[in-house]
DNA sequence: GTAGGATCTGACACCGGTGTCAGATTCAAC
DNA sequence: GTTGAATCTGACACCGGTGTCAGATCCTAC
């Protein structure tokens, strides 16, 4: 599909698409006039990334993770290796931390709205 | 307490939190010779404000939110206007669909850490 | 008083994903 | 062919919390 198409089912910017691809974590055919072509694996894929991004994963991470992902009509995944595997862990327990911060933070918005609500 | 001790306790560096007490989130005495004097309440306060920059808020929206919260030590809490509760919402709704894209995220670097586990 | 650590202010830079623009080229429909 | 929409590349800028440095001043213990 054209980097149009995927934009609107993803809902990520074609800009953003295209650095996607230029970093590699993403990839097109071409057609014979240069313009992208991707396959319908690849709406997932964005989504993971998007997530992925959203978590603080940086893009050169992200590019080493993708490969061990089995999603489907991706190729088969690979398997980690242990250094891989060990810098994901930081990353996971990153994460971790990071959930909890944003429960206490969706907490503490929850008590300061109903709070609001009662009142007002 | 001086900024140092400060610092040490909740592990955030001198240059953010005075930072901090320039943006008005957190405030401090002076000495006579313009050294900050923090609260003990103020430890606290500086890991809320962490957490709820984890979770994405601006210190703009920071700055609203922390006179409508009741810790420990700070004054009595005020409460948010219908508008700031509407602004807050929207920032609670992004939060939760942060959350459930972080769990998304741990789960897929648990499913390739435990595979690399297994394998090596 | 004095030395050495702590703190002060102000300024500059970074990061890295994204927005946006310009100008050229391609695609698809008529 | 032609035309309008879509896509291409490349470049510049932003955001906003944080790191870091310089030079001055303060504080505390001797």
């Amino acid at each position: 599909m054209r980097i149009g198409e995927l934009a609107r089912r993803t809902a990520v910017s074609e800009r953003s698409l295209r650095y996607y691809d230029k970093l590699g974590l993403i990839a097109a055919e071409r057609t014979s006039g240069g313009h992208r072509d991707f396959p319908e694996s690849t709406v997932g894929r964005v989504i993971r990334i998007q997530e992925l991004f959203a978590a603080g994963l940086c893009s050169e991470k992200i590019g080493w993770l993708l490969p061990c992902l089995n999603d489907p009509g991706e190729g088969p995944a690979e398997t980690a290796t242990p250094e891989l595997a060990e810098v994901l862990q930081v990353e996971r327990d990153r994460i971790d931390r990071m959930i909890g911060d944003l429960l206490r933070s969706r907490d503490v918005l929850d008590e300061v709205i109903d709070e609001a609500r009662a009142v007002h």
